[in-house]
DNA sequence: TATGAATGAGTCTTCATTCAT
DNA sequence: GATGAATGAAGACTCATTCAT
């Protein structure tokens, strides 16, 4: 009569789209958790408590549904990032880049698992990059970053002689090594709250405004 | 005596191991330009101009090949990247560090493409690891801009206020970064020349001893 | 609910579990006619009409496939052996130990066939073993047999003082030969109605009291 | 100059066909050891220290040189146990019977590891069939079992109510039993000295003439 | 004749995808 | 929509055989 709900999905959950958002949930856990490389759809379908076809049913295969998963999760993330962006001139702008630098180090901390195994398969590398431009792209976290460097110049807070383009690079490049170097480690504990002071230190050198 | 020689190679080269070295040659071009992850056997031999088989006439398996040439090429780029790295004292403290920028873009970008399918494969990952650990490490790679920005330290050419570590990460980083931000990019022409100005300009804001 | 059905099974047949029932009928019928030596996934596959894959569908590999039905094929020929052991003191002893002899000469021709490719493989023969040991094992077969001639000693039909171990070897035994030699002929026609009086009747001179 | 002579053998050692036999030789011992399902012909190579192809400029392929292998050992055990065939009415029956059952334990033990991979393989199966055949057959072993037994019928040593045949069945039959025993346990000390001490009392009740 | 690397058909197995129910 | 067995194209690897030297 009803049509059969699948068995993981609360029963009174019949809203459409439940079961989507449940395998995306799977799907983004699996990735996070092992990378792309092992994943399989059986894997998905046993981890969702799910048969192994529903996909096909919601998604039009496996590709449709990993990119939706590694979307959603790169735009949450960089969600979180763009929030956390302090406003120029408030606070101190030491206080300023140790928040950018956290958010920076959870942003690729997140990131870079997710597309670690998108290289060489370059089908699945540009659907990546096409689906996360559309919405609130990458690109536009590291345009966020130059801006309020920008806008810390324009406060005098920050020497106008350094480019803040570099700066932002220097940020999410020591950000990401981090994050890549984590990876490499036993899969514990991924980051946490890591020492990021003498980066900070450094990064404020090259920020300083000339000692008058 | 003399056994059969496979057609590709060319009639002159007799000397043994030529195939073995053929089969890293390839290998190493196909990670680099696709990858990982796609890398099939057959897409060696065929690459190779050799039948299926011979793989296994110079190599346990295909891990043992992929190990062998990965570890190789980052041999390789790893010596080529100490080669690069400058005498303490000498030139200038600008000089040197652009010098350095620029080897260690080499570095990451000649690096990362054969690294990045590596991650959520923990045998090839380990083993990989390994068998870089044993020669002239990659961590070494690292201790040694720690320590030129040490010793330039040392010489009262840069700050003894800043953190050399940070700034090996610093450069690093952002090297990584664009190696990486180049493989999203179109196949060819990864790196050339890049514009690291900004970036050493920072850097040395960041190094530049106390204007007293 | 109802998933795809193979194309082989006939329409009625929905049970579950036909398809593997009908692969491990395909498997013994094929171990039975020529031997485990040559068998390859893909003969069984096309005999059964089936995809290649399937067999992972309902068998962890290929040994778990001819485990189970070499497994259960022996459970049959030991369930059929041990339903044809006379009582003893029913009967005359000529007709118990012609009725045995048959029963014999069917299990070795049966079970021969199956195990005659297990040697060498010891993977497979320690399988073989230990999965047969479980249930009804062969060797209550062997016991079996002890235990109606000691049963008809005691009862004064056969004489106290030949060892009942070895008439069972030597019916066993020379059953098992004829088996083995009609293995060698041509293969059709395995076993039928075979001429066992003369070894009856040489087992009986070996059971017969002392003619006081 | 001198054609190039295999390092195992001898220096002095260049009669033609000596790698020939250093081959056949070889794969007996493998064959022996670890049955005909895993022989390879790098295995025979490399345990005979030889380049791989030598086996082709002795034999025309691997069936050809198992083939051999097996009739020549054949031929040997054969030979062997027709020379242990007592003289008919010397000695006691009882001795002459104990030391058939030994020598017919011999042969099989000796026989069914070479041949216990062959079945399912119709062509090497017949192969061997026909290349045992020819020379000093196998059957011409049960045939002297059967003649043996007829003599000491003749001379009144044993009834000549009993069968001959049956007899040759019987004890044949149990030595080969227990040589297939011997074949599942473990790899080492396969037969020795067996205790054939209850198959004989057995089989010697079946022989024995009438108590007049 | 001996060498031993090269060959390639064939093996077991995996896995994205389809589809009858 | 949901199910889950069936499909079959690939993938890694083996091994008897060939052949230039």
């Amino acid at each position: 009569m009803s049509p059969r709900r699948a068995k993981v999905l609360s029963e009174g959950n019949t809203s459409p789209g439940a079961l989507r958002r449940h395998l995306i949930a799977v799907t983004q856990h699996l990735v996070a958790a092992h990378g792309l490389t092992g994943l399989t759809t059986r894997q998905i379908a046993r981890e969702a408590q799910v048969a192994d076809g529903v996909l096909y049913n919601h998604f039009a295969n496996k590709d449709d549904l990993v990119l939706t998963a590694l979307g959603e999760r790169a735009t949450e993330l960089v969600g979180a990032f763009h929030a956390s962006i302090p406003e120029p001139g408030t606070a101190t702008l030491e206080e300023n880049v140790a928040t950018l630098a956290q958010a920076a180090l959870e942003l690729h901390a997140g990131t870079l698992p997710l597309i670690t195994g998108l290289f060489g398969q370059s089908r699945l590398l540009h659907g990546f990059l096409a689906s996360v431009h559309g919405v609130q792209g990458v690109q536009t976290v590291f345009a966020a970053v130059v801006e309020y460097v920008r806008d810390e110049q324009a406060l005098r807070r920050a020497s106008a002689d350094v480019d803040p383009v570099a700066i932002a690079e220097l940020l999410f490049g020591a950000c990401q090594l981090r994050a890549l170097i984590a990876l490499m480690g036993p899969a514990e504990g991924r980051v946490k709250a890591a020492d990021l002071d003498t980066l900070i230190s450094a990064l404020l050198r090259a920020l300083q405004p000339a000692t008058s």
